[in-house]
DNA sequence: ATCCTTGCAAAAAATTTGCAGTTAG
DNA sequence: CTAACTGCAAATTTTTTGCAAGGAT
């Protein structure tokens, strides 16, 4: 139990050399503009260069992320989920269909104070994840996405 | 990829039958007022009903959390973390060893409301995770907590 | 009686790691 | 050169599931 990368930053490498995966997994990632898992990327990757392993996609996340070139998710569903777009926004989440879209509502620092005067902790950020219906999925309107690709969302920012 | 339970509310049982071993993890995680993962309670689980099985603290966490009676959590670190306390509050998440505290800070609707402008879900509630250091973490202060064991978390609420 | 629950063991899913061979800087 | 990186396969970890037996209502 307890084998992934513990909380304690561990092992990040002196320097970040630009390999040609690595370029392929930050490009296409970035160029989806949605929050694919692992092996949904691993799939996309592997149309540009066909050899590369999940395994590198994995160790690649985690080092773009570690190096803050990407945003590593944690939703509920089980896969993590990653993000090409760094910077202040949060997610919202689909309760049916499991999509995820952006949402920037404006009040970051006002949430860490909040936190601040609330708890023993040092705060040093946070993350808000909305959840709620998509278009697709809220009742009333057309029948709810019979096949829901929480894969190739389209990015609502 | 993706066995673990839909976003889609699946086969919840219509009638809640209050057994044994889940009146001992309802009642443990409450006890407890930490946030386990599935296989710490289990632990604990076992002291008082030596046989149940690991599979049965995960069904009955997932019946429970669905049932409303406890929470689920999703926070970063790989493994699930489950909250015998419902209602609302956030929770922060020592960003080096791993404990998990509760912190309460008041502004819920009004986040759901700011989402709600902007977005097109129907927006439903939230999550919202602070990372921070720990007061053991923290760094000036004594040595950063030999060995942290976000288990045993006590609760700051 | 019914059908929800359980334990066990096995399966599945998600992520990580060892290793020997590349490769970028 | 050499530390970083890669593919592959195997290992780990976490969570889920099938099934026959047990238990609550």
């Amino acid at each position: 139990m307890m084998t992934r990368r513990d909380a304690n930053t561990p092992a990040a490498p002196a320097t970040l050399r630009m390999t040609r995966p690595r370029k392929v997994v930050l490009r296409v990632l970035r160029g989806l503009r949605s929050h694919p898992t692992a092996d949904e990327l691993y799939v996309k990757v592997r149309r540009r260069l066909p050899n590369v392993s999940l395994a590198t996609v994995y160790r690649n996340l985690d080092v773009l992320s570690r190096a803050g070139l990407v945003r590593t998710l944690e939703l509920g569903g089980g896969q993590r989920r990653y993000d090409g777009v760094c910077g202040n926004h949060d997610h919202v989440r689909c309760a049916r269909c499991g999509r995820v879209a952006d949402v920037d509502i404006g009040s970051h620092a006002r949430l860490d104070a909040a936190a601040r005067s609330a708890s023993a902790f040092e705060i040093l950020g946070h993350r808000l994840e909305f959840v709620g219906l998509c278009p697709r999925c809220r009742p009333r309107r057309g029948k709810p996405a019979a096949n829901p690709t929480p894969a190739d969302t389209t990015r609502s920012t």
